[in-house]
DNA sequence: TGTACATCAGTGAACGCGCGTTCACTGATGTAC
DNA sequence: TGTACATCAGTGAACGCGCGTTCACTGATGTAC
């Protein structure tokens, strides 16, 4: 049965979405087709309308999930603070799809890897801008190490199976951001709006 | 064939190592019982003597390749150099197996992340030992502050196509590794004895 | 020490199963008049 | 605007394949005498 152009959009809107949750929950070998095209509500021999394979789908599906980060703060401290809680910890499928699929995508075609090397380039851009330090290079590297440590913190706290081990890695490792923030990155603020920011989800 | 008793505990040998090589570099879905008793020098129907199932090797392999860390270094900036070098990041096979794996993991049964836990939480303690900080809270503080910083690093620099951002993340997390073991660390040291310190492998 | 035989590690064919992918078919869409 | 029909998105059976696992068999090991 033919369907309408904007049912097409809103299907394949829904077989990226359902990819990208799947993927980042169990990774992108365990995940089938055929589940991934039951969770956008289809079946699966009309994927390959969609996608040349699922290699492809991986790609795409992959760049959009690294597209749509839903953390979102103005400074280092609030960002730590937001990346490394324990519902972002929890929610694997909405989470970070860095955290999530990075060590995954390593193994994966080329395709997939290119797609994960420019949203890295564009992490370290987008948190240079947030990042402590004089000057731009010193912004940058320390974009590069707070983000590997965000990376590798949400990474290990995942894999524990202790949850107090696991809070803390993340309750240590917000503490450490804040600081960094705290001590090269805001000298000059009154400490009274370091403690707000810092606080703020 | 029958084999000799020490031939047996060869072969287990055998197939472990093959199980924690191949693991590691390809995951541990992609790996096939069959390739890895091949790698191992025998064929695969003989597998169900050693190990009860697929899930029980990984368990028991990931606890081997977690224990046989090549990494070693007195002190932080040494094994920063090690770990967050460029033939550590190229070496996936014999490297570090909480890079490797660590994010595998998490998808897996529950003796396997059990077996990293523990993993985890030893390598913490052990990095506690030449961790920066003045009280043993703050060492154990910086031991996870920086061992979640070189996972995170070395799977960021595996996860990049680009080998110029690969190699840029390796040396900035090495810099900013071997700057926190100068500034907190070891005020006291004389300066000539910190400075061969940190070069050495 | 030498011989006879029970043990059992290793082999490879075979099992059921689920994977990615293909394809003939269906029927709603959207275009041409 | 209404009607006729070509288009093509979606369906579900079917494909070949390789997976984890099983098992009857083989023949060297190692024990009993």
């Amino acid at each position: 049965m033919k369907v309408s152009r904007e049912q097409v959009a809103e299907n394949r809107r829904m077989i990226l979405d359902a990819a990208g949750r799947l993927f980042r929950e169990r990774g992108f070998e365990a995940v089938t087709v055929a589940e991934i095209m039951q969770a956008a509500g289809l079946t699966h021999g009309g994927f390959y309308g969609y996608f040349t394979s699922k290699d492809d789908l991986i790609a795409q599906a992959l760049a959009e999930a690294l597209a749509n980060s839903s953390i979102r703060a103005d400074d280092l401290a609030g960002y730590a603070a937001s990346y490394l809680s324990p519902g972002h910890r929890d929610d694997r499928a909405c989470g970070c799809a860095t955290a999530a699929l990075a060590a995954d995508t390593i193994r994966q075609k080329d395709s997939a890897r290119s797609v994960m090397t420019q949203a890295l380039e564009q992490q370290i851009e987008r948190l240079s801008r947030i990042a402590p330090g004089r000057t731009a290079a010193q912004k940058r590297n320390a974009a590069v190490v707070n983000w590997s440590t965000m990376v590798g913190a949400l990474i290990l706290a995942r894999a524990s199976d202790d949850p107090v081990l696991s809070d803390e890695i993340l309750a240590d490792t917000r503490a450490w951001l804040a600081a960094q923030s705290e001590v090269q990155g805001k000298v000059r603020a009154p400490r009274k709006a370091r403690e707000k920011t810092a606080g703020a989800r």
